[in-house]
DNA sequence: TCTTGAAGGTTAACGACATTCACCTTGCCC
DNA sequence: GGGCAAGGTGAATGTCGTTAACCTTCAAGA
């Protein structure tokens, strides 16, 4: 008995991802995710393509909402170097708050699970004229290039809990963004 | 007819590796792997108590010669940030000929798919003593953390095809490394 | 107003998958 | 020589993603 639809693209987006953040995406079947909605299975077809489009769209959603939230430091009246920190620190409490719904952005299937090229490109500009005060102009891509591979390395490592040796982990990010940063400031290496 | 065996825990290990890095773990499956060798499904369960084990078995095998490939770049004769990058451009090297079965090791499915706590303190164990010469002995865990990070991130990040803009991932790669033994070496913030 | 047709849903079925069960066969050791 | 474990089998189960054929409800145009 369709009409009303009991069904739409937004909701079921939203209900993956509660179950993808609630035991993975191994918890996330197609079946599961249409009974949640007590509909038939098939029914998510008219919505997604398949389940790889329904991830790239949960994936797109999860990469949105984290720039979402680190776009607030920004802002903030500091200096360049703090200004980088504190987006890291959000860039870190987003994936400690969203483990698995990150992780999956980044993992590799052999299906393209990742958003679009050129979006990314856009939302990283502005974090790349952040790093740029701090490294110049001249280095400002590589300089973004180690400082996001720094950053996402840590929580991705982090969530894999391969730092099980105890230690302050906070204290251990902020420590090492410093250096990577200060390593750019005093730089004594030659510039390109 | 059983007698003489046709399979060995070993072989099974080898030809999943093999079918992991041609196609992603997406390629793996037990009944394609038993066909591989000309034997039922069922009886690969003699080997491994699960798909599951037998991943596990893969991660831990990984590691294992990722570290192998990292050993040489220790016995150099040459100042320790020499040497540190040195690690780092094999620890790369290693990824971007294994890229499918490196990026295994690091995917969180639910299930725990990584190797042994213990063995890897060990194994991570020579490379803290080699950064600590470089960021001094207080801070060799937070550094070590930091520059494992730094490293595995921008693997990763390049191996998600993460770095679509161009330029020279190598010089990156180095230079980002650099930077941040830079900023241990030189540092002027407080040290615990 | 009648008709057409798209939108939204259904059941049934397919092939691939991991896993379990009961069973058979081979060869070594006491 | 008899037992027994190791190594292999076929059959079956339940879940998965996906497709096909079909039915029903509403909205809009003739």
């Amino acid at each position: 008995m369709p009409y009303p639809s009991q069904l739409d693209a937004d909701a079921i987006l939203n209900t993956a991802r509660a179950m993808i953040e609630a035991g993975g995406v191994g918890n996330l079947s197609l079946n599961k995710l249409a009974k949640a909605f007590k509909v038939s299975t098939p029914s998510l077809y008219r919505y997604y393509d398949s389940k790889a489009a329904l991830l790239r769209a949960v994936n797109a959603d999860t990469v949105q909402r984290l720039f979402d939230a680190l776009a607030p430091a920004l802002d903030a009246d500091a200096p360049p170097t703090e200004k980088a920190l504190r987006v890291a620190m959000r860039y870190r409490a987003f994936a400690a708050a969203h483990p698995l719904a990150y992780g999956l952005v980044f993992t590799n299937t052999i299906d393209n699970l990742r958003p679009d090229d050129e979006e990314n490109v856009r939302l990283v500009r502005p974090y790349q004229q952040l790093i740029a005060q701090i490294s110049g102009e001249a280095a400002s891509l590589v300089a973004t290039r180690g400082y996001l591979a720094l950053v996402h390395g840590f929580v991705m490592l982090e969530l894999a809990q391969q730092f099980r040796r105890g230690g302050d982990l906070d204290a251990a990010f902020e420590q090492s963004v410093r250096a990577y940063l200060a390593g750019w400031h005093n730089r004594d290496f030659p510039s390109e």
